[in-house]
RNA sequence: GGCGUCGUGGCCGAGUGGCUAGGCUGGGCUCUGCAAAAGCUCCUACAGCGGUUCGAAUCCGCUCGAUGCCUCCA
């Protein structure tokens, strides 16, 4: 049976801001849609942790037995640079600078994006559509809302009427905003503009004649507005109203407010049913930006080549460390912070790699259902990725204590307690094991081999040599751990 | 100015109206030839001030502080 009918999974509403039993519209099935990165620069470490927010949920969600639809879109066109009528979108401006092909810089950044999510382990979304191959459907969905009075068309240009919207509808639902507020407390700004009213967002904006990257349309050549793509793209691949919208915090509003008016107008019905939104990483208790200097991109953890961290981080140590906090909360990436991660999440392999040598006894003296069940109730309370940690601590724990038979498992328990912790550690945690890859079977031979020649230095009271084998390969990465049931070593 | 979020022990970070988070760090003990590893154990907590309550760090109000959005942003 799949476990989805035995875990009771509450999620965080951002719509009704509480936690909701969730129950999809289609039993056994989720559909799924997150908003993608703009590909005009290199993901930076903010974006990797909200996709990999949203790739624990969709990790868990198939874990539990769901058959999940996966959507996550690549804005690669009508991202304008601001909404007062610049008419640029950053992908030709970022071109321009560059002096290659706006589909150049796509490619470029996609491939970043990619090679990034990969090293991290992040699975690959069902469907990872882009904007302009869906010019078609957005062009559509803008005529729909024409047809109904809820846009208007100036200059070759077509504005969403939020004032007339809001007549019958709330815009702000989502993030708790009226609209009388924001007229009375939106900032001046530059450029002059051809909307009505300052709330109006662009679902089709004009090119002006430089602008490479342009559409034919009824109303002009042009581009569409950011908004209106993942509407088109949603509703496409998962229907007029799906079960999770997943994205940043900082695209609440006016993205998410925006995609809502726009599906409530075209398709009569809510378009989704629960809102996640995945909070900020911070570096060094600051907003990350480049304009600062306080900023960091993946690979430069990864390798080590930045001026924040004094050595390198895997990028399992990184995930590890972006999965001990909760996806809700803002996190502080600090140097001592990674450090930290990095020791606890070795310490956590070091126990996996450890459970082979467990031996199976008559009784268990561990209740591992009810360990078992305390991982899945974490998960279940909003995808609480910490808690889960804390629980697969106490799992560690457990190991040791049985390597060194303090504890024991039946041979069912035991199965059951291995098969546990490789799921979530692996599968729905989603880390790989760093420690792992040196120890093959010629190196294991030879360790051994030199664990047998200190065996016998120590039982001559040697210990100038058993210690100078012992502190040799220690420099080595090799650290040897005398246990009652004799030595065994790991590789760093 | 408007709308939010948050303020937890040396650090990072969970959580709940009364009962252990967890990791890292530091101290002690056991084990050990010594160490490491492992186990046990200890320490300074819930920004401040009021209020509700038998009882609040957890609910309410105010103050202070941090931060997000309001303009592209994960």
């Amino acid at each position: 049976m799949e476990l989805y009918k035995t875990n009771q999974l509450k999620i965080y509403n951002s719509l009704s801001k509480s936690k909701e039993l969730f129950v999809p519209i289609v039993e056994g099935n989720v559909g799924m849609y997150v908003c993608g990165p703009t590909v005009y620069s290199n993901v930076h470490l903010g974006n990797v942790r909200t996709f990999m927010s949203f790739d624990l949920i969709f990790r868990y969600l198939k874990h539990l037995g769901y058959k999940v639809r996966y959507v996550r879109n690549i804005t690669d066109a009508g991202h304008l640079e601001n909404d007062a009528d610049v008419g640029e979108d950053r992908i030709a401006k970022k071109a321009r600078l560059e002096q290659i092909e706006p589909m150049e810089v796509v490619q470029r950044y996609t491939v970043d994006f990619h090679n990034i999510l990969q090293k991290i382990n992040n699975l690959p979304p069902s469907i990872e559509p882009t904007a302009t191959g869906h010019i078609v459907e957005q062009i559509e969905i803008i005529k729909d809302i024409l047809n109904k009075g809820l846009a208007y068309e100036i200059n070759g240009s077509v504005y969403f009427d939020v004032l007339k919207y809001n007549e019958t509808e709330h815009y702000g639902i989502l993030s708790g905003r009226n609209i009388e507020d924001s007229i009375h407390n939106t900032r001046e700004l530059d450029g002059q503009s051809d909307k009505k009213n300052p709330q109006d967002f662009a679902l089709w904006k004009k090119a002006e004649p430089q602008h490479i990257m342009r559409w034919p349309s009824p109303w002009s050549d042009g581009f569409p507005g950011w908004h209106l793509e993942c509407t088109a793209m949603s509703t496409k691949y998962l229907g007029e109203t799906f079960d999770i919208h997943g994205g940043g915090m900082d695209l609440k509003f006016p993205h998410h407010e925006c995609e809502i008016a726009q599906s409530q107008v075209k398709n009569k019905v809510k378009p989704v049913n629960y809102w996640l939104h995945a909070n900020m990483l911070i570096l060094n208790g600051m907003k990350m930006a480049k304009s600062t200097g306080n900023y960091i991109l993946p690979d430069e953890i990864f390798t080590g080549d930045n001026k924040i961290l004094p050595k390198a981080f895997s990028p399992s140590a990184t995930r590890f460390f972006m999965l001990q906090a909760h996806y809700r909360s803002i996190l502080d990436f600090t140097s001592a912070g990674i450090e930290a991660s990095e020791k606890g999440y070795l310490k956590l392999m070091e126990a996996v790699n450890s459970l082979s040598k467990i031996e199976a006894s008559k009784a268990s003296s561990i209740d591992i259902n009810s360990w078992k069940q305390k991982c899945y109730d974490a998960l279940n309370d909003d995808f609480n990725s910490p808690i889960l940690i804390a629980n697969l601590f106490e799992a560690v724990k457990y190991v040791n204590l049985l390597i060194d038979k303090k504890e024991t498992l039946t041979a069912d328990d035991l199965q059951n307690f291995k098969i546990t912790i490789n799921a979530f550690v692996f599968d729905v945690l989603g880390l790989k094991n760093d420690m792992q890859e040196d120890s093959s079977d010629k190196l294991s031979g030879v360790v051994e081999l030199l664990i047998t020649m200190r065996k016998e230095a120590r039982d001559n009271k040697d210990w100038a040599l058993s210690d100078k084998i012992r502190d040799e390969l220690a420099v080595l990465g090799i650290q040897l751990k005398d246990g009652k049931e004799g030595t065994t070593f790991s590789v760093n």
